[in-house]
DNA sequence: TGCAAAATAGCACGATCGTACTATTTGAAC
DNA sequence: GTTCAAATAGTACGATCGTGCTATTTTGCA
């Protein structure tokens, strides 16, 4: 009856009597849609995501695609789901190899950069969801919201982190300091994947430096910082 | 035959034998479901903007409502001209009236800051359209990234005068300074408006003085900045 | 007041959308 | 190989979309 039990197994791999196993194959062709929907959400947005056009690019039947998901949205929250996934183990995940406090701040910011260069070409459904679901509430905008809060979050922590290495001068504000380095990162996406304006890499670059020069304590004063 | 033929009327107003006049009942009602398609477009957007729903608000016919433009996207435009003038109206020109210089940056920001804080509720176009259209060729993509182009510009030549004006150290890069500013009104939309995060407000003003305290001329070092 | 033109309405079309409902095919355990 | 459930396909429905075409109403001027 209810379409999306099916997906609880996939949430417990390996659950059935034959211990670790790979994906059935129902379970693989839900990962092939939610890949191929991913591709077409960065380009056209979550709104624009249909199931026609899916089942198109994978080569099925409409009812073929909607029944892993049993509603549009369940397919939009798969979609968040899964680049929520891959943002944090290209982004976040390997930035904790990096020592905490500044040098970690900065490979996160360097990951994430690394991450909007690719999505100048290709779109980022962080930024493009957030503007079609601003004011659509349910549990697509939940989803999101709460992706896009656990990232800030996360780089927020690292801010803090920073400080209390002592690597920040001791008033730095440390929200205030990410809220700045977040709209680096939406202006760069704004200006490069909107108005092809070039040289906006550099600038999200350089502003990420202008802002440790002011919250960046210096080892040595008058000298770069770390 | 063709349908935007009488709005070229509109562009030369006063041209019949009655000199300056009234507008028209048809350019009257056009204005009118501008007006509406505004309002609209700015809560779900202006690829959400459909004439059906358009001709629901204004009480007319479907077909009453599309004569008037003769297709989506002259209305599409046509909401983007609007928004446009109204932008300009509201945080521009007001702000010619400030001195050249520093003085004016800070009044554009101000009333950029002014304008955004009633976009948290309504919404932007500038913004949405930027994602709904940032891979979409066409006369509409080209309309918004022109009016933001402009829009851009002109703060951008603020700047140059600043500095031109000596309000700003010598080395300051103009266009960096424009990109920083950008990204602090992005930022607060985003965070504002998206993920509903209080305070936001106060970091892009806050951002602004930190921008300011960096590419600002000291009066007296030490010293705020003028 | 009448008349041409402008403005608005009515209607129909093909397309696309999400999603029920049913039928068929496929896969895995016995 | 049989069987049963899972996976996929087929089909249809109502809604909405943009837009063309033809009526009807309203307007502005002689």
């Amino acid at each position: 009856m209810n379409p999306s039990q099916p997906n609880a197994i996939s949430e417990h791999p390996g659950k059935r009597t034959s211990g670790a196993r790979a994906l059935q194959k129902g379970q693989q062709t839900k990962q092939i849609i939610i890949d191929a929907a991913l591709g077409l959400a960065e380009q056209i947005g979550l709104e624009g995501l249909s199931i026609g056009a899916l089942a198109e690019v994978t080569r099925m039947s409409k009812s073929g695609v909607f029944a892993h998901f049993g509603s549009r949205e369940e397919l939009q929250i798969s979609v968040i789901r899964e680049y929520y996934q891959r943002f944090s183990n290209e982004v976040f995940f390997p930035a904790l190899n990096a020592p905490r406090g500044l040098p970690r701040v900065r490979t996160l910011f360097a990951n994430w950069m690394k991450r909007v260069a690719i999505e100048i070409q290709s779109g980022c459904i962080f930024i493009s969801g957030a503007v079609e679901f601003d004011d659509r509430p349910g549990p697509v905008r939940d989803a999101l919201a709460n992706s896009v809060q656990t990232w800030l979050a996360a780089m927020h922590r690292a801010v803090v982190q920073a400080k209390q290495e002592g690597h920040l001068v001791p008033d730095a504000d440390e929200a205030q300091m990410a809220f700045e380095i977040h709209g680096l990162i939406l202006a760069l996406h704004y200006e490069a994947r909107f108005l092809k304006s070039p040289g906006a890499t550099a600038r999200a670059n350089t502003g990420f430096e202008n802002i440790l020069l002011r919250y960046g304590k210096p080892r040595i004063p008058g000298l770069p910082h770390c």
